[in-house]
RNA sequence: GCGCCUGUAGCUCAAUAGGAUAGAGCAUCGGAUUUCUAAUCCGAGGGCUGGGGGUUCGAUUCCCUCCAGGCGUACCA
């Protein structure tokens, strides 16, 4: 038994924590849960299993102890703390971590969970009626992430973008601008600011047939130009007007299946019977579709297209018609649990130390560009990243430029130069990496980082199962400190060759899982600084 | 009014399926560099986790209630 455990140890180090998880299980018989231990003083990995089984939870896990014969190698000890019980992995299973992400390399974290199943990720979409603006970055940030994440975890992911380049704001941008050419004020409402004042100088110039599809798709430009700038990229630019082609199918459907009712010269969804508050019109009286119509006509068309999960990442304000979108796909026998909708929340910006009230019909907002060229984009999606996406967060434009120089995310990224520094000298030195030495590490130090490294796969995990980029920063940024705390104490590169070679396996290792963590994030990883 | 979200250190945020002494960064104060990058390290102070109930061996986490803020509650998107 205790083989088995062992190869499989070392055949996939990061699924320590199942082999732990069987070994219990197999051992007392009880459905034992494993969990990672916060504070390294109590082992690597806790069972609560004493408390869920009636009586005193010290006494049941002694006899559950006691019960235990023999370990895996990989377990140094077991024992048991105000009722929990604590597994200390041995030096050789820890050490161990350093030969898998040498041999896993940019792909040490990464797994086959996700087994090829399709994912069809929905995000920033913002409307093309101007620059993109700082809570796009922050959807921006975490859908790329999310992106980045899944793909590493064996999905197939395409990351998509709507664009709504039909509708009433449509109507009002080109109002702007015909506003703006013929020298008036914009009225009340409509589209204000610099880039409509460079888009009417562009119609007079290039004087576009169709004056809509003109503005839409110059701005749409400058929205792609600003993403890519920021890193992050699209699979697919879908537009509303495509979409709108199959919406009278969908509403022949839905009134064939008896959703569809006529009020008021207006055709109405029966939403109220799928949980929404109250039935939504989906064709106005005008003849015109409502915002709905082609969205459910966007998400069937997505199903369609033959994806398994929808991740849509949307702000706060689409909240109002969620339940009438999942309605109408159940209506239609489509999975609508399979579309996951996250709330990415807004960001608040301060200026002056004042609140700024956004508003971009009234041109007033801070544009992603400028987020980009006055803190850098690194900076900026390590702000959206550690947040989770429910929180408000409040984007303080001051104290942004001034951390500039000395955000968190420096931390972890002069942690990886050092590294490379070290590098460096190693080979002017002519010291190389040792693989078969690394028994020789062992101080606290050493140990606290083989413990992190240990942990990377199942950060990744917890961002799969949440959908929560934050606990990779998080993690990052813990890792960093530890290795910036063993290099303040001991010497990598040292008359030792063999401990030196041993360090050099060490860093190596630490360098990997920052850097495959930074990418993840997509945040760039800098040989020096 | 109703629904969803949020409220944690002076500030910005964490807390891995309810776990052990609630943690980081910034700010404040005190230390560390003849040695691989000081964008670093070590230490100190700072908390009735918005208030009050409840469930539990155990609650920042779950339930109820109140307070404060955001969003929604359109034939806008």
């Amino acid at each position: 038994m205790l083989d088995k455990f062992t190869k499989l140890c070392y055949t996939n180090l990061m699924k320590m924590k199942d082999i732990i998880k069987e070994w219990l299980k197999e051992s007392t018989g009880l459905p034992v849960e494993v969990a990672t231990t916060r504070n390294p003083k109590l082992g690597d990995y806790t069972t609560n299993i004493a408390f869920s089984t009636g009586g005193d939870p010290r006494e049941n896990a002694r006899n559950i102890l006691s019960n235990i014969k023999g370990k895996p190698d990989i377990v140094e000890k077991i024992e048991t703390k105000n009722g929990f019980i604590n597994i200390f992995l041995s030096k050789s299973a820890l050490l161990g971590v350093i030969d898998t992400v040498r041999r896993e390399g940019e792909f040490y974290g990464s797994c086959n969970k996700g087994d090829g199943r399709r994912i069809l990720l929905e995000f920033v979409s913002a409307n093309p009626t101007g620059p993109l603006e700082v809570p796009n970055g922050r959807a921006a940030s975490i859908g790329d992430c999310l992106y980045r994440v899944l793909s590493f975890m064996g999905y197939s992911v395409d990351r998509e973008y709507y664009v709504d380049n039909c509708g009433r704001q449509i109507k009002l941008l080109a109002e702007s601008i015909n506003a703006r050419m013929s020298g008036e004020d914009v009225p009340e409402g409509r589209y204000r600011g610099d880039y409509i004042n460079e888009l009417s100088d562009e119609v007079r110039v290039l004087k576009p047939r169709d004056l809509e599809k003109f503005a839409v798709e110059t701005i749409l430009s400058q929205q792609r130009k600003t993403l890519t700038d920021f890193g992050v990229e699209f699979t697919n630019w879908v537009r509303e007007s495509e979409i709108r082609k199959i919406c009278p199918d969908i509403i022949g459907k839905l009134r064939k299946g008896g959703f569809i009712y006529e009020k008021d010269d207006a055709v109405w969804f029966t939403a109220s019977s799928f949980g929404d508050e109250k039935d939504k019109v989906l064709i106005k009286s005008d003849g015109e579709f409502t915002y709905l119509t082609p969205d459910i006509a966007y998400h069937i068309n997505k199903f369609e297209r033959g994806y398994d999960t929808l991740i849509d990442i949307l702000g706060p304000d689409h909240l109002g018609h969620i339940l009438s979108l999942k309605g109408a796909l159940e209506a239609l026998g489509y999975p609508a649990g399979n579309l996951i909708v996250l709330i990415s929340q807004w960001v608040t910006i301060l200026e002056d130390g004042k609140k700024k009230r956004m508003s971009k019909r009234e041109g007033r907002f801070v544009t992603l560009d400028e987020i980009i060229s006055t803190i850098g984009k690194d900076v900026a999606k390590f702000i959206f990243l550690t947040r989770k996406r429910d929180s408000h967060l409040v984007f303080d434009m001051d104290v942004a430029k001034k951390e500039s120089k000395e955000n968190p995310v420096y931390y972890i990224q002069y942690a990886y130069a050092r590294m490379s520094g070290i590098e460096g000298v190693a080979r002017e030195r002519g010291v190389g990496i040792d693989d078969s030495k690394t028994a020789l590490l062992g101080n606290e130090e050493e140990m606290n980082i083989l413990r992190k490294l240990i942990h990377f796969p199942e950060v990744l995990e917890e961002v799969e199962r949440t959908f929560e980029p934050n606990h990779i920063p998080t993690y990052l940024t813990e890792l960093a400190s530890l290795f910036h705390t063993f290099y303040e104490r001991h010497r990598v590169v040292s008359g030792d060759r063999d401990l030196s070679g041993a360090r050099l396996a060490l860093t190596a290792v630490i360098k990997q899982v920052l850097g495959n963590g930074l990418s993840l994030l997509g945040i760039t990883a800098p040989e020096r600084m």
